[in-house]
DNA sequence: ATTCCAATGGATTGGCATAT
DNA sequence: ATATGCCAATCCATTGGAAT
């Protein structure tokens, strides 16, 4: 399994990488998670065995300057972490952040850890946007007038804008593809992007057609082409869909079948159903059980949700309860003899007809 | 030119394992 | 209990070559 995660990874030219710790301080002209990648120079010494055999072939000369070859190319490219301006350095194209990852709980402790340290201490990447030329966003930046774009650290970079503080950033070059595995490995291991602005990123580059296929991003960014799809999907619904809920950031993975199933079976009736919960305030889950019309005989029936109580003399004997995916359990309070249980076996087969 | 067929690539689905 | 990651099986569409 993780075996062929590897060969995955490495057939992309993705060498491994290991999460960025918080002791990191400048200067630290490697950077951790992008030594950048020029063809057998960066095969890393952990390369699959028959790499290992191929290079036990070559001459010691070869393999010197291979080894040369890797270290330099493991600085090309590469500068120590600086302070830059905040305002001078603009989310990339790709940025994936939905407007509430800046109104979380979270983002407020991170800006105010920030603040307390006068700074980020744990540098964000960048890389240069050559002047002239269109960034990731926005029109084209005037000579002399240096601006970066974001490869990973949206948080914390707009933490330092709002605070009004220099941003520590690591500045490397990166093609727009390393930009794109670079910016969604960093965000996946940390594991704070939600499916739908994982969806969102993945949408916009394949539309922009920085990959051909679901299969050859996953493939490039090291996923299974399964999530990928599922992310995309969660992306594409519609907007009234994603607006029903208090935020997109709501939306789960397994979500997306059932949303696309009466996406496909019941448009309209979705988008009215979406539109009239719209800031209603029920929970993610209310909202699926009622975008996805259960109970109401249209599309497949998941989770009407609420739970059924079946009672007497005020005491609950039973309850009936349905999953998000539709399962109904039924879970009675009091022990039931075989006499019982084979009656109720009799009734529910009798029901089920 | 048309039809058939196999190979290939891409996407979806459902199930299982693991983590939280 | 739920969310997530992974995988095999399956379906679908496209492509290219052989046969007619």
């Amino acid at each position: 399994m993780a075996r062929n995660l590897l060969a995955k990874a490495g057939r992309v030219q993705i060498p491994p990488v290991k999460p960025e710790t918080t002791s990191e301080t400048a200067p630290n002209p490697v950077a951790p998670a992008a030594p950048p990648r020029t063809g057998l120079a960066m095969k890393p010494k952990t390369a699959p065995g028959t790499l290992m055999g191929f290079m036990a072939n070559q001459s010691e000369a070869m393999k010197e300057n291979e080894l040369l070859r890797t270290q330099a190319a493991r600085f090309e490219g590469a500068e120590p972490t600086r302070l830059l301006d905040a305002t001078k350095v603009v989310a990339s194209r790709w940025a994936n952040r939905h407007s509430s990852s800046f109104e979380s709980a979270d983002f407020a402790a991170l800006k105010e850890e920030i603040g307390r340290a006068g700074g980020n201490v744990q540098p964000i990447k960048v890389r240069p946007i050559p002047a002239g030329s269109t960034g990731g966003v926005g029109p084209s930046y005037p000579p002399g007038d240096a601006m970066y774009e974001i490869v990973f650290g949206h948080r914390r970079h707009r933490a330092c804008l709002e605070l009004g503080l220099p941003v520590l950033a690591l500045i490397e070059s990166a093609t727009e593809q390393e930009l794109f595995v670079q910016m969604e490995r960093e965000n996946r291991n940390r594991a704070d992007l939600s499916a739908w602005e994982q969806g969102v990123m993945y949408t916009r580059a394949l539309d922009q057609g920085l990959y051909a296929s679901n299969r050859q991003l996953a493939s490039a960014i090291g996923r299974d082409v399964a999530d990928v799809g599922k992310a995309i999907s969660l992306a594409r619904l519609p907007q009234a869909v994603v607006d029903a809920f208090h935020s997109p950031l709501d939306l789960q993975f397994r979500w997306a079948k059932p949303l696309n199933d009466v996406q496909q079976s019941d448009p309209e009736g979705l988008l009215k159903r979406a539109k009239s919960i719209a800031g209603k305030g029920l929970t993610a889950k209310e909202v699926l059980g009622v975008l996805t019309g259960a109970g109401q005989g249209v599309g497949p029936s998941y989770a009407p949700l609420a739970k059924i109580d079946i009672e007497r003399d005020g005491a609950v004997l039973a309850s009936i309860t349905t999953s998000v995916t539709g399962q109904v359990n039924v879970k009675f309070n009091q022990k039931l003899d075989e006499v019982k249980k084979k009656k109720l076996a009799a009734l529910i087969e009798a029901f089920l007809k």
